[in-house]
DNA sequence: CCCTTGCTAGAACCATCGTTATAGTAAAAC
DNA sequence: GTTTTACTATAACGATGGTTCTAGCAAGGG
């Protein structure tokens, strides 16, 4: 076994070179070659590892789920009121953007785009980012809409939307910063 | 020339077949061959006609472009305030689903996917849509909200662009009804 | 020492896809 | 009646891209 301390293993090499030119690229756009010259993997290694593009495809959405959960639930961790909690996920936005600023966003928007087919194995995990964000905004919400909440929820997670495609759009302004604006207004409304 | 009363010409059945493929299944996804066929015309009239797919494409978003003024004017006309004028854009696009229910939405959403690189002649025709829409709700805003119209403006874009993602991810709620209701309240907290 | 594990190198295969080329048809224009 | 115009049908070319195959190396475990 090739237990180099410094390099990390061929699986997570091509995972990182799969995250970043998948959605920089897009998913039709980037040959397996591209992924196994960014990763300076072999091509043996990668059908071994993940059986064929679309493994290495859900394998690399799956990741980044559970590292967008990791966001969010630091973000909600570090807010301090109902109203900021519920807010996080802007917050864990602008946390992900400070790390990889060069970021065409989102994965799994792309990847809808990409993948229209709901049977394809990928289209149940762009479903799960989806759900799994709704169910923490509805959470967080019944402590400021009470019966509301699930509205309150379906609004905050619009502006989100919102956000992710103005920045694949090339928004000049900062996305982030209005939907935040807007959606302090919006949970306002529902609190009264 | 073939002038048959009933069927459009090629070229247009061409943009059509086009309109529908590309933006339901992906533009890399489609084939030549599968606009060809759903259109009913063969290969020698697209390049004739268009170049190659790269024209095409082209040749399609401009047409949507002028197809999705239209219906924002037209939605603009029917509008009887000036805050039903800035939130005439969310008719437009109810006009529109009431019309092509199948629709995936939005074309200008999936090229920017799918087309990452900037220089890209499609490229500009994505940038275009958004700088035209921009321009219209600048001038709606401004009777609302004078100094802070472009303000007002950008967090209606933002919205909007909630609702077209939205859409695309499959939201099981109505995602043109719930952005009416945040817009609505963005809009009065500005008008105050 | 041998065997397994985790890899690499490089070529080859086959399907798909954008594009071009050849040849030909039916109807309008003149 | 000849020439354009607006097409059609079919085949082929060339490149790309996903996938498979063969052969081999280096290191740790038993």
């Amino acid at each position: 076994m090739k237990t180099q301390p410094g390099t990390p293993s061929a699986r997570q090499r091509l995972l990182d070179a799969a995250d970043e030119l998948f959605y920089l690229n897009g998913i039709t756009n980037t040959g397996v070659d591209d992924v196994l010259a960014r990763a300076g993997v072999s091509v043996a290694t990668l059908y071994a590892q993940f059986g064929n593009k679309d493994g290495l495809l859900s394998a690399s959405l799956s990741r980044r789920l559970e590292i967008w959960q990791e966001y969010w639930d630091e973000a909600i961790r570090s807010a301090e009121s109902d109203q900021e909690r519920l807010l996080a996920i802007f917050d864990a936005l602008e946390l992900y953007r400070g790390r990889r600023p060069d970021a065409r966003w989102c994965a799994f928007l792309s990847t809808a785009v990409e993948i229209p087919d709901a049977k394809h194995a990928v289209a149940a995990l762009t479903r799960a980012d989806t759900t799994l964000l709704n169910q923490r905004l509805l959470t967080l919400a019944e402590p400021l809409a009470g019966a509301e909440a699930e509205r309150l929820a379906a609004a905050v997670l619009l502006i989100y939307n919102g956000t992710l495609a103005s920045f694949l759009r090339g928004s000049p302004e900062d996305p982030i910063a209005q939907a935040r604006e807007i959606a302090v207004l919006t949970v306002r409304t529902f609190a009264e």
